[in-house]
DNA sequence: GCAGGCCAATTGTGATCACAGTTTCGCAGG
DNA sequence: CCTGCGAAACTGTGATCACAATTGGCCTGC
């Protein structure tokens, strides 16, 4: 398995462990790595190019926003598995976090800021017309989190990013079982609809009703057993 | 600076770096460390008497907690400073997350629980009188998260624990400026009423009267400030 | 007396190595 | 053919070193 994703560049400037943080986040946001599987230090330094070090900082980081599992027993590393107890705090959490995010950001709001969305908006769309699971999680997660920088709170974003770091495998697996049947896209309209129209509160019940929706289409396929992943 | 707390033992079975977490983690939630204030990797290890390298994971991973702050332009470290505008995304995550805790635990609860946490409160009241602020900041955590932790709810709770985390310094300010003014030990008392009487929304909004009252408090003294700590 | 520049100390980062614990795989014995 | 055992490979952990960047203080020159 590979990690690294489409290099962008420009994250040169950045320091090693920086870079492989991302390189981890993004991999994981979008659901390109296997819950229950087993990752390593040294497996990972080499897929990446590294030295062991810089990943051990990036796994710590990613182990303490609850990203990657460490078993207490042997201290081994691995993506955390799929639970539905683990899914429901997840769902409740973002419902509880995100909304308010989205009304912050609402509230300031301002034209670059939906001409921004718009466009990603419009790539969500592309990728759920061409069945392009990767881009369409990646496009989400940009659409999302463009709205939620625009709220101005440090705080309930890093919050809001812990959550998603998290629920990024569930929504691959979901995804890449049931194929990506056409229903994400109607609340992100209705959540510009409401940017348009200066309306904090509409914004907030459209970002409520997405993510209502995204944690039911999760929710009904099941995805309570254990998932070994590796198995095929 | 001393930050080594009480060594407590027992945790000599734990990973170098765990102990070192924990040491860190515990000077920051009782507000030992002042805010604003820049720490070293290799002087947090000279003051613990192990080497740089454990110091730089535990530290990594209270960064990713936001309860160590990265200068991103000299990657030196600090405690994060206060500002009112943190606190309020703070006392709004709280509010949202921790009585949630306090309803899931009020529903599963048990005699051993509530005579643990009688015993627990009764420490927060004893440390009050005795106006023991170090006392009382750990007492009052380990009310909160006894109880907490009986909600069974892995995700939610890391949320609160990264919280609290970020709001210790604060408490420490205002209680050490203010003093242990008798206010807190009320809504434990109601939290713990309800508990008897297995009333789970009562345990809710005990708790969550108990988050507003402090959060108050903190607002009250105004900790707006840039509180560049270190003056007197 | 004060400003500016130079040098030493300190900083985080990353690499490399040693080590102890665990896992894994193959081979020998039944 | 199956079961056990032992060695080899792999795991995370911690120490030590080198390095570039930044900081802080002292001294010189005005």
């Amino acid at each position: 398995m590979t990690i690294s994703g489409t290099e962008t560049g420009a994250t040169s400037r950045l320091a090693v462990h920086d870079r492989v943080y991302a390189s981890l986040r993004d991999a994981l946001i979008t659901g390109r790595i296997a819950p229950g599987l087993g990752v390593s230090l040294r497996s990972l330094a080499a897929d990446l190019g590294v030295s062991p070090m810089p990943v051990r900082d990036a796994v710590r980081r990613l182990a303490a926003e609850r990203a990657l599992a460490i078993n207490p027993a042997n201290k081994r590393l691995s993506v955390p598995s799929l639970t539905a107890d683990r899914l429901e705090q997840l769902a409740l959490a973002r419902s509880l976090i995100e909304p308010e995010l989205a009304q912050r950001a609402a509230e300031q709001t301002d034209a670059v800021l939906i001409s921004r969305l718009r466009r990603l908006d419009a790539t969500v769309d592309l990728a759920l017309a061409e069945g392009d699971v990767g881009r369409y999680m990646a496009a989400n997660h940009a659409f999302h989190f463009t709205l939620y920088r625009h709220g101005r709170a440090e705080v309930l974003l890093t919050l809001a990013d812990s959550l998603w770091l998290q629920i990024g495998p569930f929504m691959r697996v979901v995804f890449g079982r049931i194929g990506t049947l056409g229903l994400a896209a109607d609340h992100h309209m209705a959540a510009l609809e409401g940017l348009q129209q200066r309306d904090p509160m509409a914004v907030r019940r459209a970002i409520a009703a997405d993510i209502a929706m995204g944690m039911d289409a999760l929710r009904a396929d099941g995805v309570s057993q254990p998932t070994d992943a590796a198995e095929d």
